[in-house]
DNA sequence: AAGTGGTCTAGACCACTTC
DNA sequence: AAGTGGTCTAGACCACTTT
């Protein structure tokens, strides 16, 4: 399986940048100069530039060339799931609730009406590290919550009702003071966690899915990444 | 200025699924079938599906066709500089001393190898919202710690030293006890504040550069986002 | 004027999937 | 066998930058 002409060139042209043949502010070789010298055309060579481009490590000019660029370390990628598959999680309670104030507030809900919690513990090593609320606004016909509940990851609960591909993410990150229940089922003093808050909301801007974990010290970090090397 | 021709497409193509036409599953026209409706040739077609593919739309299956993909909620784009532009700040400190224990760590540095500390404070609205501290091995025959102050940016310390392009920055964002010179700088109680953690490593691996910022409540939190309209 | 990237054409052959 | 995406060619004209 020999890699596509295109893919060599890029690797080739990478390796130089980063090996510092070609650094911050100069200009590569143009598409003809090394469409030339691998012996195809200019397209091959252009694919080859986009890849580079895509990555951040140069950028176009019409009429100047192809420039190497400076990285960025203010964008970073952080991945965040539920955390679920590495470690044990077990159901502590599922059941429609009166929201508290900040469910209220980001989910718009009425006056009254009610929500759908879903409230779990996740362990590590036989650890409770962190407590796992999901709320959903709560209407009447709604298909069965055990059917939901297959279902690990937020934003699937979702999609038979809505088209899933118009929702959106919004995370929120803070360290705050968990409710009495949260601190005793972790059986952390009165400190503050970390906080990572999520709300799913359509193209409209409509609020469907809320969720709130808090995370022990022994959950660990959030990690994130920046640089070349994390788009690589 | 009108749009390329592949530009109009793909946004016509982005548009149909958006909207729900094509939705999570469903197989794209085929590019020959997008060739001939639009009367241009199949790499246009080509270039725009591109697009689409880049933006976590679709995904192509040789032999099958493009198929709409489900929008992915677990990766997140979280945006961090310095929060300097956007509000005042003071020097508070500027000198060299021996490290603590987790900035000795995380720099690998030797025994009794001193570091370059930066110390800063933000502040917003007339209160103290953040605590800054960067930390630099420091090394005997070191340019001015003046001149470098210049730069506000972290990364930008280092352009001259190294070949800035291969540097890379890890980020953790925990929840933790500051220290008593830190409470009693942003005058919180013994509560622990979201700290975002910062390490500049080349290439190699080599940390050379450390910063850890505690964020008060009324920093706010960080926010980051995830599904295609955080793409687009 | 010469060189650069930006867009586009009209073909070609290949590997893969479906029927 | 027919249709799909994956790769590639050898041209073309345009807008832009530099000399």
């Amino acid at each position: 399986m020999t890699q596509a002409l295109y893919q060599r060139i890029a690797a080739s042209l990478r390796q130089r940048i980063l090996s510092g043949g070609h650094t911050v502010g100069d200009v590569m070789p143009s598409e003809n100069e090394l469409a030339g010298a691998y012996r195809t055309s200019r397209v091959t060579v252009r694919k080859a530039f986009q890849i580079l481009e895509s990555e951040g490590l140069i950028k176009a000019r019409q009429g100047k060339g192809y420039i190497v660029q400076p990285p960025k370390h203010t964008v970073f990628t952080l991945v965040f799931g539920d955390g679920i598959e590495d470690g044990g999680c077990r159901y502590r309670e599922v059941n429609i609730i009166p929201p508290d104030a900040a469910v209220s507030r980001s989910l718009l809900l009425r006056d009254g009406q009610l929500v759908i919690a879903l409230r779990r513990i996740l362990e590590r090593g036989g650890e409770s590290v962190a407590y796992d609320e999901k709320f959903i606004p709560y209407e009447r016909g709604m298909p069965s919550i055990e059917r939901e509940l297959n279902f690990s990851e937020f934003p699937d609960l979702f999609a038979d009702r809505f088209t899933s591909v118009s929702l959106r993410t919004e995370m929120a990150i803070r360290s705050q003071l968990p409710p009495e229940d949260v601190r005793l089922a972790l059986g952390t003093g009165g400190e503050k966690l970390l906080t990572v808050e999520r709300r799913i909301v359509t193209s409209e801007g409509q609020p469907i899915g809320f969720s709130r974990q808090y995370l022990t010290e022994a959950f660990g970090p959030l990690r994130a990444d920046s640089g070349y090397e994390a788009m690589v």
